[in-house]
Formats: structure tokens, sequence, C-alpha cells
DNA sequence: GCCGATTTGTCCGTATGTATC
DNA sequence: CGATACATACGGACAAATCGG
């Protein structure tokens, strides 16, 4: 869908710096030059550059330029900066992804519920327990609730591939934001029966609320990770100030 | 420090969204009546709006308008999508914030230190263990190493207020990227010996690097978090596609 | 279904400010 | 000091999505 011309610059250089073409600490091509070489104006260089700082690859400099900060080494698993489904991640790290569906049904949410997910009380579910295995080792335990108003005519099989290619593609759900919240939690014994914990007592958790293009949540998932195996990444700038 | 006229209307409608001027899912006023309200173009505008997406506090929808999806109850505790001082975060929360450095030490960085924190063996470091408290509950244990030859003539006294305030205000560091990795691990004799950890055999872990201006990594921090009061949250955007 | 008004998304060109060297 | 670099800000143009008549 995106043939924006920002984005292409931005796949561009990433790739290139992916692709080792800048040393580590390597200043890009200036602003100017980018212009020059693309074809295109400041605005759309600068748009792609942006980017590139908010996935960590590169950092700007008033009056110096645009060094490249991209170490291979930290990119190899799980980055959670954008909104990816467990067989994406899978697939960017070169691993077999496989889901069984542990448990399909349908229920209205009460109080309980309600306060947990953030639907509203009497809202009609799907809810799902799914486990997640990365080259046979199960490492993720799910529980989602999907709003049936919106993710109709949810089945086993499709819950066994991925549901959100089964959003965009089949019901053109454009997912849009995604909160999520990353916590410690003990373990229950459904955990303890489905991952392999060890010494363990408690796992990663985290818990994401995510809305479609009319602003409504049609998703609450908690998802349950073997903590050997949890890692969470994220690139921060310093914003202006908050004194 | 940024006068800048995109942050002054980022603030401002910031505060209107976090006083309740807008209902939740209220449409912001559109672009059009904000550029006639604060007097400046268009793009300027924008760019205020588009901190306010990163924030988590608005959704914007082509055709449409803009809408707040803040909700006050969510933004309680510490919210980490920026690079936040743990005394900034605290004051954010209105809790008061102390800390005990339990070690201060001068160290060279080995093989093994290396490794585990990014420096370059040989380093000449500073190494602290801090712990802070929250209204006089023990929550994190802070392993810190600072890089001698940027962070200058380090003594236990600024550690025991904010280091921060101490790089930006006394050595005009200016901290502009900071790489996170949030990990759980199974508890030491430190932390056990600091934190009342109770039933929990581990613990929350944040790895981070911090660069400079001038692209150097001056700092490496893991910071080890009680498990029942941490919480990590971030505002994910799904980007154009992966395909 | 079409059309026009509204709203956000993309892109361009230009000017000025500020930091670095 | 001048040249170069990124940062901010303005203005305008057209595209794409939405909504009402």
């Amino acid at each position: 869908m995106p043939k924006a011309k920002y984005d292409d610059i931005y796949k561009d250089l990433k790739a290139k710096i992916e692709n080792g073409e800048y040393e580590f600490q390597e200043l890009l091509p200036s602003e100017n030059q980018l212009i020059l070489h693309y074809g295109c104006s400041r605005n759309t260089v600068r748009r792609a550059i942006r980017s590139l700082v908010t996935d960590g690859y590169v950092q700007t400099m008033q009056g110096k330029g645009v060094r490249n900060i991209f170490e291979p080494a930290q990119q190899a698993s799980f980055t959670l900066g954008g909104i990816e489904s467990f067989k994406e991640s899978a697939l960017r790290n070169h691993q077999v992804p496989t889901t069984k569906v542990i448990c399909f049904t349908e229920l209205t949410a009460d109080e309980k519920i309600a306060k947990k997910t953030g639907f509203l009380p009497g809202s009609q579910l799907y809810y799902l327990q799914r486990l997640h295995y990365l080259d046979d080792k199960a490492l993720i335990l799910n529980h989602n609730y999907f709003l049936k108003s919106v993710v109709t005519s949810l089945t086993p099989e499709i819950a066994e591939n991925s549901i959100y290619e089964y959003l965009e593609n089949t019901l053109h759900i454009s997912i849009v934001t995604s909160k999520r919240i990353m916590t410690v939690e003990k373990m229950t014994q459904i955990d303890e029966k489905y991952l392999e914990l060890g010494d363990y007592n408690c796992l990663a958790v985290v818990s994401s609320q995510t809305y479609n293009s009319d602003g409504v949540m049609f998703e609450y998932t908690q998802s349950r990770h073997r903590p050997d195996y949890f890692r969470f990444q994220d690139n921060a700038t310093r914003r202006p100030a908050i004194h």
C-alpha cells in the first residue's frame, strides 16, 4: 500500500545500514547530498531520517551530521518497537514458529473481565488461549480477547495460523495503535503446565490493547513469556525537557 | 533549551487532554482550527500532534480527525517512553524519592565487563551501586558504569542526588539516545539483601546504554526492579508494512 | 452512487536560526 | 569569520479518506 517516497528512502537507508555500507559511528551523507541522490525535497529526506532515529539506527547532531549507531549484535532478538505479530517476529529472526490453540470459546464480559481487559461489561468476546513455539520450545502463552462485533467469524483454524494476517488481509482491519504494559508476575498453574519454567517462579507479562482505525479497542491480549527467552528492546530519545 | 513553538503547542494540547478538556474518544479541533488558534503554520501544528501520537495520547485518522484516546488511569505509573531519571519519574507520580549509595568505586574495564557493558576493554570507569527508594520502600537496585573521560569528577554526594541533573546542568552533557533492553533475571544474593522480594525469585532488569551528543556511549546501567512495583509502558503504532 | 466540503497525508520550495568546524 | 550541517518555521499544492446531501 504505501508507495510513499519517504518510506522508500527510509527502507533504502535502513538496508544500507544493515548491510554495513556505513561503519559504526560513521556519518551518513548530509541531507543535501541525500536530496541530490534521491531527487526529492529536504522534508522528505528528513522524514526518512526521523524514522531511522526512532528505530535507534542513527543519531542526528546539529552542525555535525547523522551518525550510524547500528550494531548488528543487538538487533538479534525480539524488537518490540512496532506492532508485530508473533509470526512476523519469528520469521525476522529466522526461526520456525508454530502455534497451538489450547482453548477457543466465546464469552460475555462480566465486571471482572471488563476491568481487566478494558472492554465494556456485556461485550461479546472471543476468548482464546494459545501456545507459541519457536523451534519446538514452548515460549509464550497467550490469552487473547477479541471483540466479536469487529473480529467476525474467528475460527480455531485461523487462530492456529496468524490472526493478524486474517485481520488485515481478510477483514481489512487496519491496526493503528497499541498500548502495551510490561510487568513481571508470579506463575499460575496454567503457566506451569504449558511452559517449561525451570527454577523460575515468575514470568514476563506483556498486556496490550489494540485499536482499529475507528478508534475501537478490539483486542486485549496478555502474553506470558518464559523469562529466559524474553527480551524487550526499546530506543529512547530525550525530549526537550520536563522540569 | 527549546523555546520551540511546536513544543509549546504540544505542551498546551497535552495539558488540555490531561485536564479532561476533551472527552475520551472525542475529536480534537481540526488542523485548520488549531492553525487559527495558535497563529502558526500547518507543519507546526502537525508536529505537535505527532508528538501526542507517540505519547499514545491521540490517534489520527485521515479524513476524520484526531481522536483523544488518553485514559487517566493508565498513565499512573512509570512511563518509560522517553529517557527519564528516577527522580523525574518519582516526582511525576507525586512520590518521595530517596537514593542510597551502597558502593562507589573506580575500575578499569576488563574483558568481562567490556562484554557486559559495551565499553572498550581498558576504559576507566566509575562503578556505583545505588538503591532507590520510593516512599521508604526499596524498589530498585542500580548498577551504574560511567566513562570517566566524559563524566568527570563524580562524587558520592552527587550520586545521592540526581546524576542526570549533574550531567546536564553542571557538565552540560546532552543526553541524546538510549538503548534499553528489558529482561527477567533470577535474583542474586545482592538483590536479596537489599530488596524485599517476598516470594519472587526473579526480578525485572532494564539494561541501558546512553550516548552523548558526540556519539560516545558514556553510561551503562543495569536497573534491577522489585517485580511487584515494576511497570513498563509503551505505545506502538503499526508501520506501513513488513511483508 | 455521485459530488463537494472537510480533514489528514504527502511533497515541494524557501527562509531563517543555531551548532560545528 | 565563512562554510557546512541540522533545526525550526512558513507557505502552497495535490492526494486520499471520510462524511453529508
